[in-house]
DNA sequence: TATCAAAATTGGTCAATCCAGTCTTGACAA
DNA sequence: TTGTCAAGACTGGATTGACCAATTTTGATA
């Protein structure tokens, strides 16, 4: 290989490619921080030597990948906030591939259960009370499905913050985000959320009293049961509605 | 809100979304499917009444969140092959919010401890060969550790496929992705080996004997061990190596 | 009938231009 | 001196039209 197919095949990178690995290597270097600006694209487009249709380009793909967050106007800025992955790659699938209701259940018991077991070892004393404000909001929306299910969804989210690991929580708050666009199809036709209610109440019980064992059999049950109960919201359904409403944020 | 405003509403959704939003619908429709190839990009332009610029945008967001493939003259395909989320996103998250390889850890714990047993459970025959041939490459590689590596991430993945759980599947090779990207730099240091191939080994004749208690508990072992082993191979590092060699497939 | 080169197709990119929000600046009034 | 607000600069959002490069298709030729 001589010099010349060497450099040819080096600039032979994509340059919307060269756009997405330009702000990773900033991000890996620690110059682009969460909430940081970048530069204007007119800038970037003239630093990369690509053209602005190319720039815009990739910074859509970043910010397809939650990396970047654009306001006309005002710039475009390195996502802030905890960290957190779109439900958007994880809905696409699910609408692709057809994930089944149990394969989503299965997975949330594997993530949910572990997640709630650390959050009862954990037993972090500031974690508590985001947990039981939910219970409470669930307890007070008992004739409310949609907003009893908002109250449902952040219960389980706040249980993965009360579990302190990142990682653990941005996979909670993606298929979280799934089975929300699933549930609130059918939930208007939900009964019993007064027993559901009552299940996550004892989850929280549960970690509140560090009991790692408790708080996993709790989550077991739960999810165990919400599954079945999602099943049969799902029995009389008008055809058509069900086979995956999908999008969350893309 | 008279109709007037409310056709403004509805027209001002951003060009880039409505591009999305349609792949999005006709994917949900069942009207694309994985492998199926997109109308052009020109040809979507005009049913869409945007610019191209502008198809293209939405086109990489779709491309960076795993939904599509474009190959030059020959045109945008769905992508194909089993439900995969891409690395990138998580990548570019532990790079902005400095993962820890505990966390990692951790999380792969809760995941795969759960994938593990879930295999074992079902111990479908035909999901033991793929796993029992990555275990033989460990042994065939433990002068090699880059090879050794590859053949240690891909068990990994071969369990959450014996898991039988697409939805699983998808995280587990997510988050090892992540792994092998970090691994990869210190692999290179690691010792025993053997050791480590042998506990594979283990985890594999217990989800082959349909024993789940004892796969999780095999799983569990052997990632305290690999924690720990990761860290002693990144004590004595050149400084600056580490901090998050990011990027997998943004 | 088989081969292969030309043409059509399709993604990749650029240039210049305009629109639409947001922010900054400075003159004016209280 | 200080507060207000309008004009202008700045920045993202999008379009048009053009050209390049890789692939696929087509059709003429052997």
């Amino acid at each position: 290989m001589n010099d010349q197919s060497k450099k040819l095949s080096q600039e032979d990178v994509q340059s919307v490619d060269q756009v997405v690995r330009h702000i990773a290597l900033l991000i890996e270097r620690g110059q682009l921080r969460p909430g940081d600006r970048l530069v204007p694209e007119r800038e970037l487009a003239e630093q990369l030597g690509v053209s602005r249709p190319t720039v815009r380009a990739g910074l859509h793909a970043l910010a397809a990948m939650g990396v970047t967050e654009s306001r006309q106007g005002a710039g475009t800025f390195i996502t802030a906030g905890p960290p957190r992955l779109g439900a958007g790659p994880l809905s696409f699938l699910a609408a692709l591939h057809g994930f089944t209701r149990d394969q989503i259940f299965e997975a949330r018991k594997v993530l949910e259960v572990g997640a709630a077991g650390l959050a009862a070892e954990r037993g972090l004393a500031d974690r508590l009370a985001p947990m039981s404000e939910e219970v409470a909001g669930m307890f007070a929306t008992l004739t409310e499905p949609q907003k009893f299910l908002i109250h449902d969804v952040r219960f389980h989210r706040a249980i993965a913050a009360a579990a302190d690991n990142p990682v653990l929580l941005a996979l909670v708050e993606m298929i979280s985000s799934l089975v929300y666009e699933q549930r609130s199809l059918t939930v208007e036709r939900a009964h019993d959320l007064k027993e559901s209610a009552e299940m996550h109440r004892r989850i929280y019980q549960a970690i509140r009293d560090k009991d790692p064992q408790r708080a996993r059999q709790e989550m077991t049950a739960h999810l165990d049961l919400a599954r079945s109960a999602q099943a049969s919201e799902e029995l009389d359904l008008p055809a058509g509605v069900l086979p995956s409403r999908v999008m969350g944020n893309a």
